[in-house]
DNA sequence: CTTGACCTTGTAGTTACTACAAGGTGCATA
DNA sequence: TATGCACCTTGTAGTAACTACAAGGTCAAG
């Protein structure tokens, strides 16, 4: 498939598919005839990944690890847990982070069915959790 | 307190949180005598919430609207139903990604403790959630 | 009364895109 | 055959959200 596809599958601009190649984390494909990028389902896999892992907060740091783990098969078992159990400790507090926003969230609407405005707490929600 | 306090505290950066009272993010608090900014309790809570937003993958907009929920205790119950439900499905949404990955790293982990390398699949953990 | 840690404003650099310009490719249609 | 038209190519420049640095003012401690 051509760049132009992928984007509208996945959602991402060619622009930014062509960035990442750039950066170096999405490899550069096969070319057709006429010079043209020639995609497979594996890169966009790969690329619905780098999204969603973007929209989640991460950084193409962070994310160039997480995919380096996936593509190194044969690496270390030390290194391998090392890494992943750093970015488990950063996905559970984002996860409780997002919980504790989803409570207040839910508690404001269930507030508004019955009319009864009440005071907001989402600020509170967040501003106690854990370091990020 | 004065901004270098509040940015220990909060470990947002003194030039980030200047920046943030440009944007109208934050108030611009009281002066001294000095002409130093004097900070409260209630812009440690606000900068903690902005700065764990942010790291959550909020954008600066979204930010701006979960204030203003915040900050407009008086305004119309469907307004804030509206605005609620909305970012409530993308906290959702975020949840459930993190959890696939969460499980995904779980498992390399553990695959890692009985010495089993184990291919890693969190490229398809990500990839298969719903649209971000 | 100066040293040093802090503050002020302003400008310029970084990351991760995003848009646009100038031109090549290839298929359909007149 | 040609001429749109949608698509692709590279490259450069602009945006969002910081981040760093420069040039200078403030003030408690020695």
């Amino acid at each position: 498939m051509r760049i132009g596809q992928l984007a509208r599958i996945t959602g991402v601009k060619s622009e930014t598919i062509r960035f990442y190649e750039r950066e170096g984390i999405l490899a550069a494909p096969p070319r057709t005839r006429a010079n043209y990028r020639d995609y497979g389902p594996a890169e966009e896999a790969r690329l619905n990944f780098i999204r969603r892992a973007r929209d989640l907060g991460f950084s193409m740091a962070r994310i160039r690890e997480l995919l380096d783990l996936s593509d190194d098969a044969d690496r270390s078992c030390a290194g391998i847990d090392a890494l992943a159990r750093s970015h488990l400790g950063e996905v559970e507090r984002k996860i409780a982070s997002l919980e504790a926003l989803r409570t207040e969230l839910g508690r404001m609407i269930a507030a508004c069915e019955q009319d009864t405005v009440g005071d907001c707490r989402i600020i509170d929600a967040l501003a106690g959790t854990a370091e990020p």
